[in-house]
DNA sequence: CTTGGAATGTCAACAAGGCTGACGTAAACT
DNA sequence: AGTTTACGTCAGCCTTGTTGACATTCCAAG
């Protein structure tokens, strides 16, 4: 099971990237390349009291305004607990504001402020240019095959969550 | 800077991928694979007292026994307090075993024992099924495709360190 | 209408795993 | 002989994950 060597040939199609060399080679490609992904906006968040955790809630506020804690706690993935620490310094900052549902009081929408806003475009715009350079660097038929393989490697909640937000969300 | 169209044609070649909106699908696409990416040695982790960093400790002495704990250090990029840490429930837990150098008697030189290997094929074996399914769903171009952006997203430093890993160490 | 349960969010306390700083020891280098 | 290198360790801090207890709000069954 460990080392089967895959290199039969399936349906006419050679499936020698399926050897257990080619996988470690990805896994430790997946490694390298987070802290990669993650290092600049770090640094930014590092100079603040923030966190990795902060760019993650403020990314996805961002992204979908109006959204209540239930809903990012599922697109996070941590426990509620956890997110309102985070979410507790950020409306402390003036980062994020949380409204009261009108409808059901007992959600929170979450909005970014101004302030909020344009810490998120500098942080987005750090690791943008890290990623454009990258897929500059690849080419787009990399960037196509770079997008399919990490959405095959999603658990399938996420993956849901992954193509909504995508797709936009009608 | 911030929403820069990249619609224009540069050489003959279409810019659309990257686009601020593509680019912002390959983040989100990051975030969400590296989850999947660690879910399943973690659960396997969780049971045992260990963690993600004992994880990484243990692949990189299996993918190089012998290596220095300085050697370690560069490659997980933490600091020797932090990875002592680990090292120490490690070999208390008769995982790894750190041998004094031959000949220089100021580095220890660190290998898996037998148990190490056991529990470092269990995580690999989990973390490569995901892995397998991830690239038979893709495809052997999209995963060449994965690989190259990965590699270019990486820091300098961590794709020498990366390559050298991958190309053997001569 | 009331009451009990489910959903939502907050506060408190703890653990893992990063970090810095300081220090000690042994070996190697100059 | 003195300096540098490799490693280990202690102490203390911060972020970010966890569980447990609790308040508020909604909703549905009696």
């Amino acid at each position: 099971m460990s080392d089967s060597r895959a290199a039969q040939v399936y349906g006419g199609e050679s499936l020698l990237f399926l050897t257990d060399e080619q996988l470690r080679q990805g896994i430790e490609a997946m490694f390298f390349a987070y802290r990669g992904f993650t290092a600049d906006p770090d640094r930014i968040l590092a100079d603040m009291s923030y966190g990795r955790a902060h760019h993650r809630a403020i990314h996805f506020i961002n992204r979908a305004p109006g959204t209540t804690v239930n809903n990012l706690l599922a697109i996070l993935g941590v426990t509620k607990q956890s997110l309102n620490r985070v979410l507790r310094t950020l409306i402390a900052d003036s980062l994020v504001e949380s409204r009261v549902g009108k409808l059901d009081k007992r959600e929170r929408h979450l909005h970014l402020t101004e302030a909020g806003r344009a810490l998120e475009a500098q942080l987005s715009d750090a690791q943008r240019a890290r990623m454009r350079a990258a897929y500059k660097e690849a080419g787009p038929e990399a960037v196509a095959g770079f997008k399919q393989v990490l959405e095959a490697m999603m658990d399938a909640d996420m993956r849901r969550a992954y193509v909504k937000l995508r797709d936009g969300t009608p």
